[in-house]
RNA sequence: GGUGCCAUAGCUCAGUUGGUAGAGCAAAGGACUGAAAAUCCUUGUGUCCCUGGUUCGAUUCCCGGUGGUACCA
């Protein structure tokens, strides 16, 4: 009998976390984010992370665990995560995995062996510099055939098949899963217009309150602008906003708004192929429809 | 008021030496297993501002109109 795990997903402003902290109240639970951007300690507007009050309200595991500009890998959240369900689940409460990382749900809900061919940023170096038809090239020499799912136009994930294959293991491998818990995956939904509205006003908000000061203060702390921009959204608009590459403040939220409208477009293309997930209308009680399922889950 | 220039996809614009048109952005859809808020792929019919003329044929040339813009008064 494998540990319960309940994870709720969704959109960038969707109001999942909120969702997320009424369930783990209600259960006596605790929220393990799956947020790519909240482990990094700092940026608590530009990453939208739930405020000190909620944290204390309810537990909150992998928020602020590294620092911008570090490397994290996937296997390094999966673990994480991992050691912190098992600790709650230890100790008799209930674990909510809560974030838009669809990536990291997934290895963790699903149970992503993750073993071997780990990143080797020497040998990412010289990969990087070689164009794409030279890694393919590469790739064909060390592995073969080329498996379907892998993209040839996507140059990062040449580097990666690159770095798996030169590693001696195969790419059919890195798919294997190995499920730890018994899952429920509960997926929080707008109308698009609505999520659109939802987005625009959260931006407002917390640029109001500050996010381009956190930008600001990462840069003269050191924090590169290189590492900013790869950070993407918030992090790489406000960094370019600060050096000056937007006409004004105009342009900047309006190419800034129109990115994260897009970048909730490319999570919900991520987690509607997933079958398992339970869909429920944000618009019409969320916490009852998710509390219903969830009982029926542990009835079960 | 006069003269010049402009009017083409939701936006910015290109183009058609006359044979009904195409980029970027947006939008929509998709992919995704160690950087994932990243990275990558697919999708472009629109009264070519309106009326009339020339022409086998006009979005393209000509007359007029409307709107914008610049300069002159």
């Amino acid at each position: 009998m494998k540990p319960t795990l309940i994870a709720i997903v969704g959109t960038n402003a969707s109001g999942k976390s909120s969702v997320g902290l009424e369930l783990a109240r209600r259960y006596g639970g605790e929220i393990v984010s799956a947020d790519s951007r909240q482990i990094l300690r700092g940026y608590d507007l530009c990453s939208g992370k739930v405020t000190a009050e909620e944290r204390q309200a309810v537990p909150h595991h992998l928020l602020d665990i590294t620092d911008a500009g570090d490397y994290f890998s996937l296997a390094d959240y999966q673990s994480h995560a991992y050691a912190a369900i098992d600790d709650i689940t230890n100790r008799g409460r209930m674990p909510f995995l809560v974030g838009g990382t669809g990536l990291y749900v997934n290895a963790v809900a699903d149970g992503y062996d993750l073993v071997g061919a780990g990143p080797d940023e020497a040998l990412r170096e010289r990969l990087e510099a070689m164009d794409a038809a030279e890694l393919v090239r590469l790739l064909q020499e060390k592995a073969g055939e080329l498996p379907a799912f892998l993209d040839v136009n996507n140059k990062r994930r040449l580097v990666r098949a690159c770095e798996v294959a030169l590693s001696g293991r195969s790419l059919a491998e890195t798919r294997v899963c190995s499920p730890r818990y018994d899952v429920l995956k509960i997926g929080v939904t707008w109308e698009r217009p609505v999520l659109r509205q939802r987005i625009d006003e959260r931006l407002s908000r917390r640029l109001e309150q500050g996010m381009i000061d956190e930008v600001e203060r990462g840069l003269a702390e050191g924090v590169s602008y290189e590492s900013f921009y790869n950070l993407g959204l918030e992090y790489r608009f406000i960094a370019q906003y600060l050096n000056g590459e937007f006409a004004g403040f105009e342009e900047f939220y309006e190419k800034l708004h129109t990115a994260i409208c897009r970048f909730a477009k490319r999570q919900m293309t991520w987690f509607r192929r997933d079958a398992s997930i339970r869909w429920i209308d944000m618009s019409d009680d969320p916490v009852a429809r998710a509390s219903e399922l969830i009982d029926g889950f542990l009835a079960k």
